[in-house]
DNA sequence: ATTTTATGCATAAGAAAATTATGTATATTT
DNA sequence: AAATATACATAATTTTCTTATGCATAAAAT
């Protein structure tokens, strides 16, 4: 997605976070979101997200609903209970990745 | 190296910033050095480890030094001029990323 | 009117970075 | 004597992504 490695590995949380906040979502639209929030910063492929929802869905964290819009189809996507459960705990995961590595590249940040 | 994703991409920042800020390690003495710093939140795996270390040296960012320290092999690794560049990067990139998900998953970091 | 761009989905080939397993060797601890 | 720790290395496999390609319709631009 980015020149950078480092969001190797975040491509889940980053989608279960949005169908959080939003209720139920597209593909085409979770790209465009993604643009948005971070000013072009990040661009999701389409080659990286549609075999991620895909496997989400099977793993039943993500339920699908066709939709016909403009004569064109669209495939909306909503959290599952399981779903919801899963963003908390990736959640969790971002927040003590980002405190471990502060706490690796900042000695300030070495402590307990 | 941890059951969360999130640190693929993250062994050379984390590389790196060690030696920078230690002179020079062997590649066993990373891995205890990052245990140590985290707690143990992070296992740096020797299959992940020394491949990239090879790397980080074919591409001229690291360099080698052998030493005899009691009667076992040590390979001291150190940072060249560019290797140092190259950390200040990994860093601000680091940082970038950091910002960059917290606006993804919290609406209140999203500005500018 | 036709070409390009945008919208919307999908998959396949290949690359990159990791995990897991294995191998060698010496020193120290149990 | 066996297990653990120290120290390196690589090979097979898996995971996740990039890049490329394909199909289809709508809107915008030339």
């Amino acid at each position: 997605m980015k020149s950078t490695n480092l969001y190797k590995g975040s491509l889940t949380t980053i989608i279960l976070k949005l169908l959080n906040e939003n209720d139920k979502m597209y593909g085409y639209e979770i790209t465009q979101k993604v643009k948005e929030i971070t000013k072009g910063e990040l661009n999701i492929t389409e080659g990286a997200l549609y075999p991620s929802l895909h496997k989400l869905e099977a793993e039943g964290l993500l339920d699908v609903e066709f939709a016909k819009v403009n004569n064109r189809t669209r495939k909306y996507y909503k959290l599952t209970e399981l779903g919801t459960q899963e963003t908390v705990n990736k959640l969790a995961e971002l927040e003590d990745y980002i405190r471990t590595m502060r706490a690796l590249v900042n000695p300030k940040f070495r402590l307990q």
